[in-house]
RNA sequence: GCGCCUGUAGCUCAUUUGGAUAGAGCAUCGGAUUUCUAAUCCGAGGGUAGUAGGUUCGAGUCCUACCAGGCGUGCCA
């Protein structure tokens, strides 16, 4: 509908203006916020009026008069500043009701996509630990883009990257051998400030105990209880052998990385691709890629370590990509990765990554500047944390001590539809305040409710319609019996659902849809509380039936994008 | 110090590439069910959009300064 009225008014403009120089491609056609304006509307006269130094309601008159008929239009109107309001004829209007009957589950979709190929990457948390409520918000939105995107036409692959082989990892492993020493030994006293202390610590050393024994067991390291994190990790790997010590990494991550998946398997959310860190390693990618850097004039050397020029792409400073020790850097492989994606052929990457990394867009977007020579090509979203809450108290949280709320606890107590839909109703780039307390207290107030009782309610009239041995019959001729304001209104926003989908896929704002379908929930439940649906005349039953059932899809495919449940009962 | 993000009703947040009277939910108050599910609906109150300037037909939205908060500023990941 809006490209026609763009249409219309192109014509116009043409007809009246020829040989100017306006902006033909770029006419802005809106949905009324109000409907004595109409249903929709048009600022072009008063974007042109100075150009022609004319007044814009006098452009706007010049512009309706040599409108072209349509049938579909049934009135335009000049408004005071210089808006033209667009009125549907009622016809039109039915016909979206004619549509979504038609489409059903396809109705929404669009191919702006063209099938290009995509590569979202999100959630990419270090197998350290389990989930916490901190990458929850990330995990949701990646998810939900990716429906997005895949509604649009994309091709979309859904990937983690998971960090197998820095540091972290390294301590990780000494945390579970020290535990462990404690199982078979407590004598044995191999501590360490930041070691990683939660549950499963002890969960995957108890797993190594039973499955192996003893065969860990070392016995000369108290000497450096208290030297330097690295030096220790180095001393541990000598004694015991890099061989063991690789055997307890794996195991510790697959420990993790299962942990994570099932995790992510009750949020509703699977991956299509596991990229890990350690494979740029093995394949040499990263020796390949450093050497590229280097040749290129992209590096220098500097107190015996190997530097990026991050500052020729608007970084703050140089980064280091090869260390004194001559251990690579995150950067190094992340930039590895990044070329990875290239090689690949990835149309377009989207990375989401937890605002505190903004500091490192730069640098990224930089590395893949160069091997892409294409800085559009990646796209790196950021979303803020949000901030957990219980009552009135801030839960702080670290990896570190073991104090955090993991994502599988937040599951439990709210529930992955109301997880998903209260993540997705704010701005991503917004920060926003969770507070556990309410949202398991107060089930009643949660919005996800709220819409999917919405959609059980047209369930439930379409079961009542059964017990009263009366069925549904569609008949487009009929759709002129829905007279009422509140059904004016329900296909008004029916009407407005697939240019959700397209702007909130365009902008990367899932939010749109959750404060649609909340929007189209209103509408229903006003209807249904002021007009019965079941009524004696064929006809209008007939009528309404249509239009609830075209409601019901719309919840339904918001819900699939939504990635939520949409229940027939509640 | 420097860089990025944010500031909208008592609270949590919306506001469609700058549009018409800034909207929802929660909380407060008052109503609605012989009816397809009351997890619902209808109504009321509540605002200097952090502050001060600027840009233009028009600013919560763009620009500048200041104030307040968050994050970043590692040879950490």
């Amino acid at each position: 509908m809006k490209n026609i009225i763009k249409d219309l008014i192109k014509d116009s403009l043409n007809k009246n203006f020829k040989g100017n120089d306006i902006p033909l491609n770029n006419i802005e056609v809106n949905l009324c916020k109000d409907q004595k304006f109409g249903d929709y509307s048009s600022n072009i006269a008063m974007k042109i009026a100075s150009s022609f130094n004319e007044k814009p309601t006098a452009i706007a008159e010049k512009l309706v008069e040599s409108l072209q008929e349509n049938r579909k239009i049934k009135k335009v109107e000049v408004v005071k500043p210089g808006f033209i309001n667009f009125f549907v004829s009622e016809d039109s209007k039915f016909s979206i009701v004619d549509k979504i009957l038609k489409e059903k589950s396809d109705y929404g979709k669009n191919s702006v996509g063209n099938n290009l190929r995509v590569l979202v990457e999100f959630v990419s948390a270090n197998p350290t630990g389990p989930l916490h409520v901190g990458h929850g918000r990330g995990a949701v939105f990646g998810d939900c883009l990716s429906n997005m995107l895949k509604e649009s036409g994309y091709s979309v692959t859904k990937e983690y990257y998971v960090n197998d082989a820095g540091k972290q990892i390294d301590i990780l492993v000494v945390s579970v051998l020290q535990r462990y020493h404690e199982l078979i030994d407590n004598n044995f006293e191999f501590s360490y400030e930041d070691l990683y202390k939660g549950d499963y610590i002890w969960d995957i050393a108890a797993e190594l105990h039973r499955n192996e024994g003893a065969k860990f067991q070392i016995n000369s390291l108290i000497d450096y209880k208290n030297t330097n994190i690295d030096l220790y990790i180095t001393k541990i790997k000598e004694v015991l052998s890099d061989k063991k010590f690789s055997y307890i990494k794996k195991l510790c991550i697959n420990y993790v990385l299962e942990n994570i998946k099932i995790n992510l398997v009750e949020a509703n959310i699977d991956f299509d691709s596991w990229f890990f860190e350690s494979s740029l390693v093995e394949d040499k990618s990263l020796d390949r890629v450093l050497e590229f850097l280097k040749k290129n004039n992209h590096t220098y050397s500097k107190d015996k370590a190997l530097w990026f020029k991050s500052t020729d792409y608007n970084d703050e400073k140089d980064r280091v990509l090869v260390k004194e020790n001559q251990d690579h850097t995150y950067l190094a492989t992340d930039i590895a990765y990044h070329e990875k994606k290239i090689e690949r052929k990835y149309d377009l990457s989207i990375n989401i990554w937890g605002a505190d990394h903004h500091g490192y867009v730069s640098r990224i977007q930089g590395a893949f500047q160069i091997f892409s020579k294409k800085r559009s090509n990646l796209k790196i979203l950021l979303v803020q944390f949000a901030n957990l809450y219980r009552g009135k108290e801030k839960v702080t949280m670290s990896t570190r001590s073991g104090e955090f709320v993991t994502l599988n606890q937040l599951l439990k107590e709210v529930g992955k539809d109301a997880m998903r839909f209260f993540y997705l109703t704010r701005k991503s780039d917004q920060h926003m305040d969770f507070d556990i307390e309410l949202a398991k207290s107060n089930n009643n107030n949660n919005p996800v409710y709220y819409v999917q009782y919405a959609h059980a309610r047209i369930c439930s009239i379409f079961r009542q319609l059964k017990k009263e041995k009366n069925s549904f019959s569609y008949d487009k001729e009929n759709l002129i019996n829905l007279r009422e304001e509140e059904e004016l209104n329900i296909i008004n926003k029916l009407s407005s659902y697939p240019d959700v989908i397209l702007s909130a896929t365009k902008k990367y704002e899932p939010h749109l849809i959750t404060n649609y379908v909340r929007e189209l929930a209103q509408e229903v439940h006003a209807y249904y509380n002021k007009h019965q649906i079941l009524v004696e005349n064929n006809d209008l039953r007939n009528a309404r039936l249509s239009l609830m059932e075209a409601a019901k899809y719309v919840f339904q495919n918001s819900a699939k994008i939504i990635g939520i449940e949409m229940p027939e009962k509640m």
